[in-house]
DNA sequence: CACAGTCTGTACGCAAACGTACCGAAGCCT
DNA sequence: AGGCTTCGGTACGTTTGCGTACAGACTGTG
């Protein structure tokens, strides 16, 4: 059985656990769905949108739960979550400034049918149901945006059946970072050996051997809880094809 | 390398290739879905339907081509696949009666995102992309119905990540056989270990060896590449979680 | 009826990953 | 500074599933 730690596992759906910076958005939201509205679309998100930090952990969103609000990451990246009976839990979404949580939200539910918790701490665009689905109902750009997202969601999903069932944890792990490294924006980063085990489904060992092999090609550097890419091409050859699959998802899902 | 046989990867979007009763659906669909409209919404739907008879392995939507059709099962199985870069095809979701495909149709595209075809012989209800996209946008019952399934659809695919993840080749071959079961509404279908074994994402032999577990328990008989179950209890019972988990999603999305 | 093709049962050695455990190093708290 | 906790490196035997192969059984076709 590998769950996640007990500091995880504190529901905190009371939003006083969330620090709050306040400051509205400006000229972009740094969430890259949003940015990709046009100017008529964008007008007025900011002021529907609050700025939230989220420190590693927290949870966002509990399966079966309400939604009361649509969290759009800027440079926190959020993992949802699927937990087994025996109360594995195994990361079959992850998700950064290239998307939302949750898409149920778009699909005409206010229930979350996942859990969703923030895997390396940052800011998200926080915006509430109420706002999110008035937008959905009066703007069609908007609303075809976020059907447009919710098809890459998807489309990663199904593209995480086929990796988890023929891809090495060595590719997987790799496949990972890369993905991680895209939405925080930075080559540096918060994840112990443990979390990425649980989100892989796989042993701690068998990340800790993955990272070092990482290491020795000078893909990356791990000490205590924090990555830092080193050279990403690197890190992005070690990774599956389906790095680029999901990235090339999300991609088009905002031009089109 | 595990591709599907080359019969099966016989491109036929050549609407001629399929059979055709021609004729209407009278009181219901046949389409869990689609009966699970209200009269209201449900009226006329009749007329947008054509019911084709598929053969094991005709194509039905191939990734990145244009979707001229929506199909909604009868007693057909539809399985959409991942292609990755080495040829191997993995099954990233079954659709029967109790959804449809392609879900993109639901999510403002028109693109299909994945390939699908038909992998145990049966009857659609086939509506042309027009017609769907019609009724999308006049009647809010019927986007919500279809949103609402496209919902189950990712819940779907998320459970198989982490199912893929964590459960044994046993345990997904009870699943599937459970699945299939449910939506083909017989107890006996057509299905060869050579292709469940792609549509998995493991060997043949491997197949093969739980397949004949499975007979050991009383669960199924097979032969020939007919399959027949013979206690839907100690079946389900062998499958993991993930199978109840699924048909409880599809349900729900159903009613709510 | 014979033959070719298909499907399944079974076997073998091998590789990947598992579960588990232990230790030392690094950070944290008092 | 000392003690506790967290984190990562490493090791061991075990299990699962892989890749492959081959033979027998069945089926459809000529």
């Amino acid at each position: 059985m590998r769950a996640m730690p007990s500091s995880a596992v504190v529901p905190s759906n009371d939003p006083s656990v969330f620090s709050r910076t306040g400051e509205p958005a400006l000229f972009s939201s740094g969430n890259r769905v949003l940015d990709a509205l046009a100017p008529p679309d964008f007008a007025g998100i900011e002021h529907d949108l609050e700025i939230v930090s989220l420190s590693a952990h927290q949870f966002t969103h509990s399966i079966g739960g309400t939604m009361h609000h649509v969290d759009f990451p800027i440079d926190a990246v959020l993992s949802v979550v699927a937990t087994l009976l025996n109360g594995d839990s195994v990361e079959v979404g992850t998700v950064g400034c290239e998307s939302f949580v949750e898409a149920d939200a778009a699909l005409d539910s206010t229930i979350a049918s996942r859990t969703s918790f923030c895997q390396v701490k940052g800011r998200v665009g926080r915006m509430t149901v109420e706002r999110f689905e008035h937008r959905m109902r009066s703007s069609a750009p908007f609303a075809r945006l976020m059907r447009h997202n919710v098809r890459a969601t998807l489309f990663s999903a199904q593209q995480f059946v086929a990796c988890n069932a023929k891809h090495s944890v060595l590719q997987r792990c790799a496949r990972w970072l890369s993905m991680t490294a895209d939405r925080v924006g930075s080559p540096q980063f918060t994840l112990t050996h443990d979390f990425l085990s649980i989100m892989l489904g796989v042993r701690r060992a068998g990340v800790s051997e993955a990272a070092d092999a990482l290491s020795r090609l000078g893909a990356i550097d791990y000490g205590r809880g924090v990555v830092t890419v080193l050279d990403k091409d690197v890190l992005e050859r070690a990774a599956c094809e389906c790095y680029r699959a999901c990235r090339q998802a999300f991609a088009t899902s905002l031009i089109a």
